[in-house]
DNA sequence: CGACTTGAGTACCGAGCGGTACAGAAATGG
DNA sequence: CCATTTCTGTACCGCTCGGTACTCAAGTCG
């Protein structure tokens, strides 16, 4: 059985943990194959061979990112109050957006904002994938509202792309160069907006 | 005295707002100087002669976003109350990132977030004039504070901060395709976290 | 031991990049 | 008129890009 012919001189999760690094670092546009292949340690062909292509390379790293990088966003979910699910989002990105060993920021958004020479794909493909996660925290809210954890009127979607606005904004605060205390006053002031159960805001 | 040679056959600031639009949509680096030319309708060569080089063209470019589609940001800073310089700037920055005749998202944001083949000298220098807009902000707050038209205690600073996350997340939601409608309720949820006069809110 | 299968390494492809040399065109100054 | 100055257009530079053809190395099968 066993595998046939020459065995893979390395490992494709180590590498691809590589080349997170550097899609994160320089972005989709600005990792050029020399850069990738370089940091991953392996040959052009080899990364052919195991990925694909870059973009498939660049998918594969995203989804690595998200499994790893963002383990916090389910770790939040799982919070048992709307209010404690947001402010333990919001407090864990700003630490994995200025986390020493890591670039700062966030991958999928300095991955591609633009359409670069693609049309455009690999920002839609970014941009879909943060929308997932604004649907899975609209959806925990939702639930949040039902079981009266959140003032009766509150829109869940409506809070959760609020949530994801300051995410998406601390990101680009510390793709800049901002750091974590910075952001972890913004979220203080970005808390205050959060309803409560016990104080009903709405008009 | 008169001009020596001969004349200009384009108009500078006109081929500037194609420009403008190109680098907006594209990102720097996605924007070639084929891309760039062909929307401003001049040559290769012309365009060396006029502005130096891309990225001095870029510069030229930002600057001419900053006055004329960034107005809205300096207006703001004119409203009597901190309350209204931020809503008006959050408000019209919420038009800004979503007109229809215009790209979706800010040219400042998605011009270049990462490192590029530049080592990102794009990116600090977009990150350098937004922290300029924050800094101006800032300041405007810290003299409300001043004027007891926030809370004594107030931090002009991290509320500055505050408000710029929204708006640059605001962006990364609109250069995603967000509709204006989106971003406004957004900014209602962040406008609950502005501190007023008369509701003392810190501990 | 070969026969076969698969990964690794070199060397290269066409295309597009930012930037420029050079010749010609259009104006002013004498 | 011609000399000078400046802009325009073509055609090209060297370089890097993502991607690949081809050869060799390193394993499992019989």
């Amino acid at each position: 059985m066993a595998v046939r012919g020459r065995p893979r001189g390395f490992d494709v999760e180590a590498a691809l943990d590589r080349a997170v690094e550097v899609f994160w670092r320089q972005g989709y546009d600005g990792a050029s194959l020399t850069d990738l292949t370089e940091a991953m340690g392996i040959n052009r062909t080899s990364m052919y061979a195991a990925f694909g292509n870059k973009e498939q390379l660049f998918h594969r790293a995203v989804a690595r990112y998200a499994e790893a990088d963002m383990a916090y966003a389910r770790e939040a979910l799982a919070e048992p109050t709307a209010y404690a699910v947001i402010q333990s989002f919001l407090r864990a990105n700003a630490d994995a957006l200025t986390r020493p060993d890591r670039p700062s920021g966030c991958l999928s958004v300095q991955g591609g904002l633009a359409e670069g020479g693609d049309s455009g794909r690999i920002a839609r493909f970014l941009a879909d994938s943060r929308l997932a996660g604004e649907h899975a925290l609209a959806q925990r809210l939702a639930r949040a509202v039902e079981e009266g954890d959140l003032p009766a009127g509150t829109d869940p979607h409506a809070l959760a792309r609020y949530v994801m606005v300051v995410s998406e904004g601390n990101a680009v605060h510390a793709a800049a160069g901002a750091t974590r205390a910075a952001l972890h006053t913004t979220v203080d002031i970005a808390l205050q907006a959060v309803p409560r159960p016990h104080a009903q805001v709405s008009a």
